[in-house]
DNA sequence: ATTTTTGCTAACCAAATGGTTAAACTTTTT
DNA sequence: AAAAAGTTTAACCATTTGGTTAGCAAAAAT
């Protein structure tokens, strides 16, 4: 059997096919633009990926890789909840500025089809709370924090780091931020957002 | 000139459109699933909206004309800041409870399509946070709230209240919460969050 | 009553789109 | 060097899709 030559095409592909499915979505996203973005032909899209939905589930996949351990850093590290509130929050943003597309492809694309998750359950380290519970559950109980679920908490978490990005369009035109204004707000938000949680859950 | 008959077939278009658009998004809907659910001949969604692009715009600008005005509560009401977050967490949570998919539906297409929000802006009655910025600096001011800006705060409110619904695939599967514990978990919401940001700005 | 306007449908159309095929070219194996 | 295996392309195909048309039915206007 002749050895693969490289996987340069195939990691074209893949790039190209990312910019595309994460700007426009799944629905949204032409074959033909991704191999154009690639500079091949359209035929080895499916040489190597088989079909537009394999192609995609790729790239879901990878980007649902390179979000897990930035969550896990919150659910099950051995530092004390402030100092994750903190750490997470400023580490968070910081990787979302860098990638400003990804929760919104994660999050648009399991909306169009919640059993996705079930595959990435299995293939993907995905990240547990149980960690997380306990210790929120154990600093509750100890009086350091005010009573609160750690779903909940965590929600709250996800929220306040997330949905700026996510919501961008939106709150934008509200709040009638030009772009460089916004990019400024938000690389705010690193510390302000720890101050809020930490000052919403302290006694 | 024949007096139009009824605007029956007209609003059943609507709605029919609505959901499919809203579940599926504008890519990801077809005219033809749109006028079976309207149980009407795919001509009339052309005779009567004339193209995709129209029936999606009247669809998109009632749901935004449907959210508006709650946002409005919070951003040019006279009650007290408190008063406003609590009011406002508690009736906007039942709000997106009735209507689930129409936060995500409002993000997931002014993503797709950014400039459109300048389309929304000249048509429905469009929140201005002016009002509720000075109340905030007015309150950072007296002393009354630690100190925050309107926006930073605003985009709390929001993210807190509107992520839950927008993520929520997400989050069950981390969370390992069933639908119906999600529910729960989001009634409490109702209460809990207010809480959780007056807490967090109070002094 | 008849003409005109409006509401509606079945059939049709052109373009776009995901996917395939056959053949050429390149690299590896023997 | 020849055979085999792997890579790439141009051309092609079937289906889907938004949109149109011609004609019919019903209501309104004259």
């Amino acid at each position: 059997m002749a050895k693969h030559k490289d996987n340069k095409t195939e990691e074209q592909i893949l790039e190209a096919a990312q910019k595309v499915f994460q700007t426009k979505g799944m629905d949204g996203a032409r074959m033909q633009e991704i191999a154009d973005k690639a500079s091949i032909n359209k035929a080895m899209l499916h040489y190597y990926y088989r079909s537009k939905q394999l192609l995609f589930e790729a790239v879901f996949k990878k980007a649902f890789a390179l979000l897990a351990p930035q969550l896990n850093a919150i659910l099950n590290d051995d530092s004390s909840l402030e100092d994750k509130i903190k750490n997470f929050t400023h580490n968070y943003i910081s990787f979302i500025i860098k990638h400003p597309y990804l929760p919104n492809f994660i999050i648009q694309e399991l909306n169009r089809n919640p059993k996705f998750i079930e595959k990435i359950k299995t293939n993907v380290a995905f990240p547990n709370i149980d960690k997380f519970k306990l210790q929120v559950q154990n600093d509750v109980k100890a009086g350091n924090i005010n009573p609160i679920s750690a779903e909940q908490l965590f929600i709250n978490i996800l929220a306040l780091n997330i949905f700026p990005f996510v919501a961008s369009p939106l709150i934008k035109a509200f709040t009638d931020v030009n772009d460089t204004d916004y990019k400024s707000l938000l690389e705010a938000r690193k510390n302000d957002v720890a101050d809020f949680i930490i000052n919403a859950i302290k006694k």
